[in-house]
DNA sequence: CGAGAACGATTGAAGGTTCAAGCATTTGGT
DNA sequence: ACCAAATGCTTGAACCTTCAATCGTTCTCG
């Protein structure tokens, strides 16, 4: 697929290959990080990502949506796991007082305990998988850079995250 | 999770907050790649990938573990996925002739057709969502960031796809 | 006030991915 | 030559995510 005739804007040498190179990243990080959590906790990266927002929380509780927002997830999917961590007693759900159509997810005790636990071990694989070898200027490019594609992502207006 | 007192190394601000930036980003840009091709070609994106990959080689083949390797999938995960492929009259499956283990895959005629057609739009896709807002300096710079957590990836001995 | 639109959240089904197990073939050591 | 280990690939079950539909609540505005 490089010498397709074509109008379209095709990718030069370096853009193909920082795409393939974040493609790459993309594909293997996710499921390394999985693994980790998975193999040590017994849970998913996103359902760790899911207890550590709301331990960062006063009250440890937030609205499905703003949790969902905060995580980078659908509503159905935020859903779904609620659901699973809520059968696990490590969260719960409640009606919100201010709205009725509002449900709070609040991280219970076991919750925090399990992701007290969690935490080290998560904390060394991030260092170990993407910190590693980075100097701090390149830690900074990585968070300009991710901020811009956060900004693309915003504007595309590409149907992202449900409905 | 930030005042937990422990003995592993946490991150500072700067970390974690490139930490984060990435997360997000990893969380989002898939499903939104996913999304359109999903929409304008009927496929995902890693079904792109492993059409794509293979239109770059001589041949139009590769033996299922170099084409997982490329496409930075787990053997289980393209065998599955080339089955779907292969019923769609996409790729086609024959035994090599240097290997009886080995398993070729071969990109058909209509697969070529459907790639092409998916291309520009892919293409436009990525240039919107991750290039755009992007300096010279910076896709340079996230070349470099990707390569040093892809080394990290292989260097972990993590277990990352498969066993 | 009273539609109707928008919002917050949930659900079930369809489809994708991982995990562990398994089979056949090839390699390596003795 | 032989047996054990490693390799290449496939499979089915379990799990996760998305998609579309749905329900009740809150907003908007005529």
């Amino acid at each position: 697929m490089r010498d397709v005739t074509d109008d379209a804007p095709w990718l030069d040498a370096e853009e193909q290959e920082a795409w393939l190179a974040l493609v790459g990243v993309l594909l293997r990080l996710g499921p390394a990080l999985d693994s980790q959590v998975q193999r040590d906790s017994g849970m998913t990266h996103f359902d760790y990502q899911v207890l550590a927002m709301l331990s960062d929380e006063p009250g440890r509780r937030l609205p499905m949506s703003e949790l969902a927002g905060r995580v980078n997830a659908s509503l159905s999917r935020l859903s779904h796991v609620v659901k699973k961590l809520e059968a696990r007693g490590w969260v719960q759900r409640s009606p919100s007082p201010t709205s009725r159509r509002v449900t709070e997810c609040t991280l219970s005790e076991e919750g925090y305990a399990v992701l007290v636990e969690a935490a080290p071990g998560h904390v060394g694989t991030v260092r170990q998988l993407v910190l590693d070898g980075l100097s701090r200027d390149q830690v900074r490019q990585l968070t300009a850079i991710a901020a811009t594609i956060r900004g693309n992502l915003e504007t595309s207006g590409l149907r992202t995250l449900d409905g």
